[in-house]
DNA sequence: CATTGCTCCGCGAACGATTTCCCATAGAGT
DNA sequence: ACTCTATGGGAAATCGTTCGCGGAGCAATG
């Protein structure tokens, strides 16, 4: 198509393909005044190399797979953003495919990157249909997931502390007074919502002199509205919490929307904190103070780990978290 | 690698492969019999198709490259999206470059695209080194722009049409009465800017006997905090608008937020209009009432062109935008 | 002078498909 | 009986690289 190859290259600078190839690769020793010429005549006859080619020739391939629920959802763009910068940092591709929360996808998808004979496989969604990857590490392909736990041969796993930021989250609300927190949940059968839901009560058990009841936990679907909808009927209880931590920012803005539209002031009525730190959370008013998932980071994580992860076993890699005050939260109101 | 390939299918099912290979791309007739066995086979050894050496065979690729400025950018996820799914259900791959808004990086990207001997390209970021697609029409590579406007051999555009969104808006907020508008403009640098701004006063001066004074414009620079800076010119103005339309919607936001700090409310005192109509557009307190670019239009467009556009001219396909009356617009008050 | 060790580079066989010819068979038309 | 046309399928060239082997030239060593 392009007409142009590594022969022609070698032609008209009098070497043969093998030294062009090195020369382009950097893969053994070339003398100065060869390489000089060899680069020369490439600028000369304008030769792009061909990856196809290069990959059916090497067996290796420069491109790596990112498999998402869904771009459209506010925690993604970030973290697809710092995949790419870092992948391309270390001259990899990323093919980027959104399940749109559709498992039935999952095997068409596998099975194009299987195609393409990917390098690696980033899985940052919370639901995977595990046999799904079985295909992959049969086939020796790296494999990193985001908050699902499996680590076996071929495939690590990246493991959000959210301990650490809940906790910082409640002692928060907790020295400033509050002592009712209610905590919204996300779909028991997200990792990720459990890990969340586990942490909050492991911080709240380890409290329980200084409160007054059981840990109070509503159960919502991480959508903006299922917020709204759990705060209504919260706000029905006979002791109303006088603080609300939120699996995720979505459902705290819904959070704050509801308590609102009830005629509650934010902070000082209520005092709500969510979890994520979406570009939203700066946004509201007040702007929400929330705990943080250093997505950039997770990005850089999974590349490098879907890179060292070889025939070798997989690891697990730990991220923090870390509470954001910001306006949302003030001292209980008795 | 992978160790199974065509051969083995062929040998297994007694074939040729030659015939393994039309059996799979359907490129010529195979009686049902073979192709039954085939296919058999294929099911049998787990064989799948090594994309590269097709690709090198073929001299074509099922691959798409899409360059946009900014993922993070809210504009973008659901075009990435649409792009992608329509893409895919073409049987194409995409491979997604974030520019960051750094035209140096223009040219290794394209380079990129050149070594993967893309299909075709599209370009929807509102910058571009016109000399960087030099590179890509010299090489026979079909590429589609978004507001750009340059058509020719091997290049496409897609034309949004703003003017009749923005002359709906306009029209709407002289029906309620509204007869000092200001338009918040972005950077004139960028075309879709310019092309917002043009609308507005095209729309305004048809309007001349209607209306009381000069359009007023002002300048922002597409971000929410400078909506927020230009309102707060606005507001010391000695004959204060009683609308404002924003080139986007961030800026319409950062509005709103500002007339709320100066006690001013929306709509009942100032009436606001956006552009684009992002997720965030219905999250506001008013929800804002805004101009509609249909994105998901858009990306099944951007793929479809860019498909078609192969040796013959380009072409320039319309998009129509629409007013979407939501809240934060009302009745002018004085 | 033979041997060894560098440095520098060419040859040609893969890599795993696609694709262009070409061949065989069978029924139909004359 | 003979040519034609359709139908079904095979052999081998080809795509543009990579890479293992091997080899020539030359200086240093013993």
């Amino acid at each position: 198509m392009s007409g142009v190859g590594i022969k022609d290259v070698a032609k008209l600078s009098g070497v043969s393909t093998a030294t062009v190839s090195h020369v382009i690769n950097k893969t053994r020793y070339v003398s100065d005044e060869t390489k000089r010429r060899v680069l020369g005549a490439i600028e000369n006859v304008g030769y792009t190399p061909n990856i196809h080619a290069r990959n059916l020739a090497s067996g290796r391939s420069r491109t790596l797979g990112l498999i998402i629920s869904d771009i459209t959802n506010p925690f993604f763009p970030d973290l697809v953003k710092s995949i790419q910068e870092r992948a391309l940092e270390l001259g990899y591709d990323v093919i980027v495919l959104n399940t749109n929360y559709e498992p039935a996808r999952d095997a068409r998808y596998v099975q194009r990157l299987l195609e393409l004979r990917v390098r690696g496989v980033m899985i940052l969604t919370t639901e995977m249909d595990l046999s799904v990857i079985e295909r992959l590490s049969s086939r020796e392909i790296a494999v990193v997931f985001l908050d699902i736990g499996k680590v076996g041969p071929h495939t690590s796993n990246i493991r959000v502390n959210y301990e650490k930021g809940v906790h910082e989250a409640v002692e928060h609300l907790l020295e400033l007074g509050h002592r009712q927190i209610a905590f919204i949940s996300g779909p028991v059968r997200f990792k990720s919502a459990q890990f969340r839901r586990q942490a909050f009560l492991e911080t709240m058990t380890s409290h329980r002199a200084s409160l007054h009841t059981e840990p109070l936990i509503l159960e919502g679907n991480f959508k903006l509205e299922s917020g709204e909808q759990v705060v209504r009927e919260m706000l029905r209880l006979k002791s109303r919490p006088t603080a609300v931590l939120a699996a995720n920012d979505l459902m705290a803005v819904g959070a704050l929307r509801e308590l609102r539209r009830a005629g509650l002031q934010v902070p000082k009525d209520v005092s709500v904190v969510g979890c994520d730190d979406i570009s939203l959370a700066e946004l509201t008013d007040p702007r929400l103070t929330t705990i943080m998932i250093p997505r950039t980071e997770i990005g850089t994580a999974a590349v490098e780990a879907v890179l060292r992860t070889n025939s070798a076993e997989g690891r697990e890699i730990r991220i923090s978290t870390q509470l954001l005050v910001r306006q949302s939260t003030d001292a209980a109101r008795y």
